[in-house]
RNA sequence: GGCGCCUUAGCCAAGCGGUAAGGCACGAGUCUGCAAAACUCUGAUGAUCGGUCCGACUCCGAUAGGCGCCUCCA
């Protein structure tokens, strides 16, 4: 079935025709790893994650790039910045490397959680210096530079148009730009390629340039190529790389081979918290653990995901993550029950399931759709065995391990198991003043006591 | 100053030029000694105003509010 996907490049939902239909080529901008991801950053995994599972689902196999920035990036052109890694490392007094793998330790542990898919190739910066450098040669013999005392930049000018992503160009920029012009650079959209590398710089990497480091954005363009070639299929990133990162992205490929490195260009928007932006200052900057400590698991915050397309902002409240952590319950639930079952479902209904959902994740990840096809069938009034396999061939896709979901019988202490068994037998002579009473003390001690018609239900809260 | 996006019921939200998916919450009911759970039922005319059209939530314009980018950021 046709896949159609938006595309930030032409700014409309386009059918998706690979370059190779044996093998989808897709790059990713991964994480700096520098700091612990934020639930605002994992968003951007999920839709990776999701863009990954829908491919897979309809059949393709991929070759999938992403890239782990543990280079420091300066904050601005200017030398005059300290980069976010060398931050890190002061602030923790560890040096740059030790920042790094901590927090890629971390970051790949968080995305184990969410189950999210990894990507094929996971590349590190820090290993593909040798790339860039020869990406950088290559710029410079075709033309598109000029250096400095200090800094190689990539000459925007010559390329036959800058900002094909955001629609931005040279001179409007100049007219009432807040930024400072720097000093050296010809055009305000040029940036640094190549730069040497102050005394005290703790990074940097013998080169044809002396001692230098590459600047921002050569890292995705030069791994892109190493591990896909001039040409590949898909990129992805978060909205804010459209106009710095990706378009410098293109003009690094253009100044390289002469084009586009990619055919579409897909970029998630923001998770805003209570409609405004997640920052530090607002103190609204929750991660996993956060979300853990307040009794939401990991899978509960892609549930919360799937209520929205990827490509529109959604805001983050308690109210909405209380939901996806019910939802999720209810679906798990619903599975198990329907592996109970024994009713038939016709093949006409099973047949308009899969359609229905490979139509709603086809349409550009469409989620929300295909959700509401999962609790068409997980809240189908037959119990059937047919409908929970189908909800595990979608599972391919939604990434809830419905598989390995079963109900844990909760290891109780020997406590609260007494007060059970008393509240049984007081059940049992239908004293319910004694069973209320046994009920309030096991409920004070953290269990949640349901009478269901199979018995007494006892879980943790 | 420039570029762009958003506004749908209490919350998260989808789709669509022809009279609004889904989830959760709320409310009502069934069940139960009660409670919980489960199950059933139940809700919006689409920020505001104006225009185009036989017909608009869906297109155009204005207003209000919000968000993002132009500087590291998913």
């Amino acid at each position: 079935m046709d896949i159609y996907f938006y595309n930030t490049l032409t700014k409309k939902k386009e059918l998706f025709k690979p370059l190779d239909p044996k093998e989808i080529k897709i790059y990713s901008c991964g994480p700096t790893v520098y700091y612990y991801a934020h639930i605002g950053n994992l968003r951007a995994y999920l839709f990776m994650d999701n863009l990954r599972r829908v491919l897979r689902y309809n059949g393709y196999k991929l070759k999938h790039v992403m890239n782990i920035t543990d280079v420091g990036h300066l904050v601005s052109d200017a030398d005059d910045g300290e980069d976010k890694m060398v931050k890190a490392a002061k602030r923790e007094n560890k040096n740059p490397y030790e920042i790094a793998s901590f927090y890629l330790d971390a970051f790949l542990k968080d995305i184990d959680k969410l189950n999210i898919d990894k990507p094929e190739i996971i590349a590190r910066a820090t290993e593909n210096i040798d790339i860039m450098e020869q990406y950088v040669k290559k710029i410079i013999e075709n033309g598109y530079t000029y250096q400095t005392d200090d800094t190689i930049y990539f000459d925007t000018s010559k390329l036959d148009k800058y900002g094909v992503l955001s629609n931005r160009n040279i001179e409007e920029q100049k007219a009432g730009a807040r930024v400072e012009f720097d000093n050296g650079k010809k055009n305000i959209s040029d940036f640094a390629l190549w730069i040497k590398a102050p005394e005290n710089h703790l990074m940097k990497w013998d080169s044809f340039f002396g001692k230098a480091y590459p600047g921002w954005h050569l890292e995705c363009s030069a791994m892109g190529y190493k591990y896909l070639g001039e040409k590949f299929d898909i990129h992805t990133g978060g909205m804010d790389h459209i106009p710095v990162h990706h378009e410098n992205e293109i003009a690094q490929s253009k100044g390289f081979c002469g084009h586009i490195p990619a055919n579409y260009w897909m970029h998630v928007d923001f998770l805003q918290v209570n409609g405004g932006k997640m920052s530090k200052s607002l103190n609204n900057l929750y991660t996993l653990e956060d979300l853990k400590q307040r009794g939401y698991e990991p899978l509960v915050y892609r549930m919360f995901n799937f209520t929205s397309n990827y490509k529109t902002p959604i805001n983050f409240t308690f109210e909405a993550m209380d939901t996806a952590k019910i939802s999720l319950n209810k679906l798990r639930e619903a599975y198990l029950t329907h592996m109970n079952g024994n009713e038939e479902i016709s093949d006409i209904q099973m047949q308009e399931y899969e359609n229905k959902f490979l139509e709603a994740i086809n349409d550009n990840l469409n989620m929300p759709v295909a959700m509401s096809v999962v609790w068409d069938i997980a809240k189908n009034p037959k119990k059937s065995k047919q409908l929970a396999n189908l909800l595990l061939k979608f599972d391919e896709v939604l990434g809830f391990d419905l598989k390995n979901y079963e109900k844990k019988e909760e290891e109780l202490p020997q406590e609260i198991i007494e007060l059970i068994n008393n509240r049984k037998i007081a059940r049992l002579e239908k004293n319910w003043k004694e069973s209320d009473r046994l009920r309030d003390i096991i409920s004070q001690k953290g269990y949640e006591v349901k009478d269901t018609q199979n018995g007494m239900e006892v879980i943790k809260r």
